[in-house]
RNA sequence: GUGGACGUAGCUCAAUUGGCAGAGCACUAGGUUGUGGUCCUAGCGGUUGGCGGUUCGAGCCCGCUCGUCCACCCCA
């Protein structure tokens, strides 16, 4: 039946046209009608075994497609990066490149694919990472591996296994790469996404902090972000399991207002009862007590000495007293970035940071201030919708880490700032990041003289000329049609004539103004007009 | 994982009460000899995201599904 309902329907502009269309019916065939062939012999077959290799599924789970479009479509989260947005990801790869050897990060990639237990041991068994984000699955040899979900974990791994606790220390390395977790959707929220992560093992001074959110500021602010740092200590496993205890008694006592998610994490993760948005439990908070406050003597010292170094640098910062991060195996400093929204937000907090560092003592209360302007101005809407997936990275101190994944007692630091969403700042500005077309273009006429274009192509990209060409085209007029679409400002025209000249016509693309050059001196010719 | 909005050509969008799926841009080729931008002509390009239902007839109505976006959740 519906096939006959198609046949109507495609009848009609068959007719027009008058003619089959061969090429339509070819379209059409996508998955082979036969079964896939058999699979070769395996490579690596068991044991010395001769014979046929086991009869294995040809696609581990995976059916072949009855629908056209089926596994045509990136699957869902997974996102194409185009040409089109190339000038962003060179201008973030090349200045974290920059920045990276400045001060002295040595590059490095570990593994996508790792031990399924590396990341349950570092990120921790409760997180949400970990419990519902991670890609696991059994490869074909039953390992039970993980696509990572975050960069820190497989370089400690990799910090342990080549002995870099031997390397003169502080060890500071930076990365680059795919991270993936299964989350729902959103802008600036994919299932594989982009980070640039920078670690730094073996220093246990609150310098070494301060240097590391000197870098992730850096960056952010040479690519012309205008960055604030949210910053807040967790201190010492000791220091919290006291101030949870104490928030735990607190909520306890309130526990009738509490929302069901709420009463969950009183026990599961009473940490994060602080950044509940519902609406009951907000103002349970105003009251609660802070974990600043119950820090350790040196706990609170480490944090102060962060801060003023933080403020020696310059770097514009707010205490946000209710930032816990996500994963387990933080000590101490916990920061996230956030591109500012308005100007006036900017100047308020910058003002309020100076002025906050002063008084150990009162940390909370002024913390509470800070807080508290944003939920009562909302400004503009605007600003509010911003917030949802405006983090552009964060990261702290993780201090027990190395030795809990079994290698010697080192203090480090490390950060990651999400590439994506780096890219979609950067698209504000796209007149800050134009790409620049090559600047000579080069065309060519006649069987000879395409020849001879081929080495002249060489000739510039040797004295380091961006080109641009189509040696497929024959007519001048095609050719220059695609020398306007590349913006060049100069068009080299080689023909016969030219050839047996020994000379080349240069055009000034803009003003159409052609001058003929020896072709032996088209080279310190261009060098002088470009 | 929960709730909501939206899916028409590569892009931006049309299509009357359910009645032959269109335009602009982009792309390709022409407008006779070796010269781009403007202009003119033609071509390419769609199972209207997919599957099913209602109907003589579905881009339009209904159900499911996939995808995107938004708010939660969480984070980069």
């Amino acid at each position: 039946m519906p096939s006959k309902k198609k046949a109507i329907k495609k009848k009609k502009p068959a007719a027009k046209k008058s003619a089959p269309k061969p090429k339509k019916k070819a379209r059409v065939i996508f998955a082979p009608k036969k079964p896939a062939p058999k699979p070769a012999p395996a490579l690596r077959s068991p044991k010395g075994e001769v014979g046929p290799a086991p009869v294995e599924k040809e696609v581990v789970g995976a059916e072949e497609p009855k629908q056209k479009h089926e596994g045509l479509q990136a699957i869902r989260g997974m996102k194409d990066i185009l040409p089109k947005e190339q000038q962003y990801w060179y201008a973030l790869l090349d200045h974290a490149q920059r920045l990276a050897q400045f001060y002295d990060f040595g590059w490095m990639q570990t593994p996508l694919l790792e031990d399924a237990r590396l990341y349950i041991r570092s990120i921790g068994r409760g997180t949400d990472i970990v419990e519902k984000e991670m890609y696991v699955f059994e490869d074909r040899d039953l390992q039970k591996v993980a696509i990572r979900p975050e960069g820190t974990a497989g370089v400690v791994r990799a910090y342990i296994q080549h002995g870099m606790l031997n390397l003169p220390q502080p060890v500071k390395l930076w990365y680059w790469g795919s991270m993936f977790r299964h989350e729902r959707p959103q802008k600036g929220r994919y299932r594989e996404h982009h980070q640039v992560g920078f670690e730094l093992f073996g220093d246990a001074s609150p310098s070494a902090d301060a240097h590391l959110i000197a870098t992730a500021y850096s960056l952010l602010s040479d690519l012309g972000i205008n960055a604030e740092v949210r910053i807040n200590s967790i201190g010492t496993p000791e220091d919290r399991a006291r101030y949870v205890m104490e928030l735990v008694g607190y909520y306890r006592a309130k526990r009738s207002y509490l929302c069901e998610d709420c009463k969950k994490r009183m026990i599961k993760n009473p940490l994060r009862l602080l950044d509940c948005k519902e609406e009951s439990c907000r103002p349970l908070r105003e009251e609660a007590p802070q974990i600043v406050d119950w820090l350790s003597e040196s706990s609170k010292k480490f944090f102060m000495e962060l801060l003023e170094d933080l403020d020696e640098l310059q770097i514009p910062y707010a205490l946000d007293p209710f930032l816990v991060r996500g994963l387990d195996y933080y000590t101490h400093t916990v920061f996230e970035l956030y591109a500012k929204v308005t100007v006036k937000e900017k100047e308020e907090e910058k003002g309020e940071a100076a002025e906050v560092i002063e008084q150990a003592g009162e940390i909370g209360e002024v913390v509470e201030k800070i807080e508290e302007k944003p939920e009562e101005e909302k400004p503009e809407k605007e600003a509010e919708k911003e917030a949802a997936q405006s983090a552009l990275g964060g990261g702290g101190r993780y201090d027990l880490l190395v030795e809990q994944m079994g290698g010697r007692p080192t203090p480090a630091v490390g950060f990651g700032l999400g590439m994506e969403r780096i890219v979609t700042e950067l698209k504000k500005r796209p007149e800050d990041f134009e790409p620049k077309p090559p600047s000579v273009f080069v065309a060519h006429l006649g069987q000879g003289a395409r020849r001879k274009a081929l080495s002249l192509l060489q000739q510039l990209r040797l004295e380091g000329m961006r080109v641009g060409f189509n040696l497929s085209k024959t007519s001048l007029k095609a050719q220059l049609d695609i020398a306007d679409k590349h913006k060049v400002r100069y068009t080299l025209i080689l023909g016969q004539k030219e050839m047996m000249d020994g000379t080349i016509i240069i055009r000034d693309m803009e003003s159409g103004a052609q001058e003929m050059i020896d072709s032996n001196k088209i080279v310190p010719y261009l060098k002088k007009m470009l």
